[in-house]
DNA sequence: TCAGTGATTGAACAGTGTTCACCATAAGGG
DNA sequence: CCCTTATGGTGAACACTGTTCAATCACTGA
């Protein structure tokens, strides 16, 4: 079930005496033939198996157990395929409709459902963060942040700004995420990777290190390495958020709470 | 003078009756040895060449004038080197002692230092992003920005998830910079590299773009489209950091102004 | 003078994205 | 019923990539 080339009979040499070919031809068309959702389906199947890194164009091939050349009839190139994974992140998750008094709490819930979703996919942020949000797909998340924005009263030049801002947040934020995640992976048992990175462990190794520092050198960093770890990564991700939505309601005409 | 392999002998055959190598064993011990360093600064003029997608060892070695697998008696692997240009970054800008009374002023110094480093080679933010800024030669500058936070008097929680937004934020921001000109240059004429590419151009196709969109789905994004495009990249960065000052000043004991 | 040592070489290996001439299958027309 | 045509899959190839390794080079200390 997990190989995908079992039904393809790749192993038995040619035997090239038989005329008719029994298994291939009559299974061949039963199988649904290839097309771009199912291309985009197997690269991310292959991503969340072996990562970005991982994933080329022959594994997504063997996933399909189909020929590489066979997915660049249905994507134009490797750079395309990203394209169409990033912009099917945007399907899943809504678009809030702009309620002036709940501006805060209705930012909050769309930075967490886009971080979630960053997370629903292994590697998933550093394939957003090598692409601009501006395809054509992507236009009305943009005007959706905007009208919850302006609707609120921030100015136009703000407004503009924070839109960036948030996106850019987000994306660094899950971004380091995965990469202490994969270096805590890395660091235990490199072998096991059902054995998922223990963050109780990872903390406490670095709390060590923080606390090995020279005192004289790095006071700061000793007395913060308590804070550093026993926040979670959920409350690290909305102090962050909280610190600019905290900043955006400066700008707003009536004095912020 | 373009042609980093002119010195060497590559296109004549080997000629192997002749037993001395007139050139090459006089001239080679006249070039200074190989050297980290060397190996460093030579990838760095690569990339400003040819870009993060252009930096291959080979590129390297060639602009160095030696084989490839010289590189590797210097430096371990590529990940290495581009972690040892990520580190060389933070050799050219200084570190500020905290001065309560000026942190935003030392903030926004530091950010637009750490900005122009990002900008002073081309993809650096690509390459910055992909480490986390945890390394032992980073850790005075985080310390020294957590030491113009806290002893500004936010609370540590604040403290410690404000170097990571600023760094979040600056990364982004020159990333998405260098994303938007590599676009431009790339939709101007592309064999033109020493074209740059026309900022004032793009930002008119912009506003046509943003101005043909259809009135009733995107309202806001029509109505921006002058601010956007007006703005200059320096503003935008200078607008975002001020938000995220004025988030954090909300966080100070005494009131902001 | 000679051994030893470390930097440098060229060739190789496994893997990548991409292209292209071929061919097999399915549908449609005579 | 046969033949033609087109679509889309195939496998081999190309030009790359990072990395390794035995052999060789230049140069040192004895």
């Amino acid at each position: 079930m997990n190989d995908p080339a079992a039904d393809v009979p790749a192993l038995p040499p040619p035997s090239p005496w038989e005329r008719e070919r029994p298994a291939r031809a009559r299974v061949a068309p039963a199988r649904e033939p290839l097309s771009r959702e199912r291309v985009v389906d197997a690269a991310f199947t292959v991503l969340d198996r072996q990562g970005l890194d991982g994933l080329s164009m022959r594994q997504v091939a063997t996933e399909l157990g189909t020929a590489v050349s066979a997915l660049y009839a249905h994507v134009s190139s490797k750079d395309d395929l990203l394209e169409l994974m990033y912009t099917r992140l945007f399907d899943s998750f809504e678009i809030p409709e702009p309620d002036p008094g709940r501006w805060r709490e209705q930012v909050r819930d769309y930075a967490r459902a886009w971080r979630h979703c960053l997370r629903s996919h292994r590697d998933m942020a550093r394939i957003s963060m090598a692409h601009v949000p501006f395809t054509a797909e992507l236009l009305p998340h943009v005007e959706a942040l905007l009208a919850v924005f302006r609707t609120a009263g921030l100015p136009d030049r703000i407004a503009a700004e924070a839109g960036d801002l948030l996106s850019t947040y987000i994306e660094g934020f899950v971004l380091e995420e995965g990469m202490w995640q994969d270096r805590a992976a890395l660091h235990s048992g490199e072998g096991s990777s059902l054995a998922r990175p223990d963050w109780r462990e990872m903390a406490g190794e670095m709390q060590n290190y923080f606390a090995s520092l020279p005192a004289e050198d790095f006071p700061h960093l000793r007395a913060m390495a308590g804070v550093m770890v026993t926040d979670s990564s959920d409350e690290r991700f909305d102090t962050g958020l909280e610190i600019i939505l905290r900043g955006l309601a400066t700008y707003l005409p009536s004095p912020p709470v």
